[in-house]
DNA sequence: CATGTATTAGTACCTAGTAACAATACCAAG
DNA sequence: CTTGGTATTGTTACTAGGTACTAATACATG
């Protein structure tokens, strides 16, 4: 690696730490043939933590990813559930549901929170989604909070018609009809 | 809080440093009323890494989870691409994707991956799902490898019909015909 | 040549430990 | 009561990966 100037240096320094935060001083001024010296006083300049705070921060935030993502097995917060009859879930729109473009809710999300409260409204073994029809009404953007509803349409033997429908506020942006089988 | 036992100590350290591994020696000493080289007694003869391991390897294994949640973002991986004609995309079935209680992988993941495909066609500003019927024809298992084959069925002015057939091997575990909406 | 910027070196100190050893405390059996 | 044995504590030396600070040096530029 050829010598760099102190602001590439810094620029390239603040790359290489966002990707990957466990690298230590030596290692770095290995990297850039300069002084460990030299790389404390950049990240001093540059505001950086030292590896140990970085890695603790890297680990708390996911500390707490992971117990949200555990949440993900379920999607969206039950509020209410009536078996056979009636399940209300709740979801707010988070930053990695949304495309970076333009702000807007990837579909298979609002589908996964529907899909989710619609298997839940089973009370079986095993349930799983047949088919669907859906529709999306409108786009839905980052921090909406949606609420779906579920209620059993249809019962027969193995098969149950459930419909959803999600709500933005009073907006309708959301409707599906899932058949889930049951075994 | 009452001195306790050595088995009973060790026993309680092990819960509370799996629920919270960033406390430190000398924290869990004031816990248990004991000294420090008490506690790293115990870690020693119980194999719990220091603090800042175990800090550590909650980093690493979530630095690593947060990578595959921005693959999330594209979710699968675009195997062929040829724009406004055919893509196919791989994805396996990965253990958060499955339900704990039959591993068998949740409906909306195998519709995300397809959603995202044909999505992932149309050479657009904004590309939104408008409507999609699906039908799975098989549960999917852990480790499952799928491929989602997508192509271009009817195209007018801002709508696009695309027919998405997802397989396992030779199997079709899922069919689904999005109608995609372009501004 | 002086002045400033960048780099390097060196020191003292910090945290949260490891490793090894010595010194207690306490409880039970001979 | 003394001898063991286990559990606990204290002490010292050493470590990584730093912070904070001071001092020296290199190099360019007016």
């Amino acid at each position: 690696m050829k010598k760099l100037a102190r602001k590439e240096r810094q620029v390239e320094l603040k790359n290489i730490i966002e990707i990957n935060p466990f690298i230590t001083d030596e290692e770095l001024a290995k990297k850039y043939d300069c002084s460990v010296q030299t790389i404390r006083l950049d990240r001093l300049l540059m505001g950086i933590p030292e590896v140990r705070e970085r890695m603790k921060s890297v680990a708390r935030e996911n500390y707490d990813k992971v117990k949200t993502t555990k949440d993900y097995e379920i999607v969206g917060e039950l509020l209410e559930i009536d078996l056979d009859n009636k399940a209300i879930s709740y979801m707010e729109v988070s930053k990695d549901m949304v495309s970076e473009k333009n702000n807007i809710c990837r579909g298979h999300h609002i589908f996964a929170q529907a899909n989710m409260l619609a298997l839940s409204m089973v009370d079986a073994e095993i349930a799983l989604t047949g088919s669907a029809r859906i529709r999306y009404k409108r786009p839905v953007y980052f921090k909406e909070k949606l609420v779906a509803t579920a209620y059993v349409a249809k019962k027969r033997s193995n098969k149950l018609l459930i419909k959803v429908v999600t709500k933005s506020g009073a907006e309708e942006v959301f409707v599906g009809k899932f058949i889930i089988v049951t075994r």
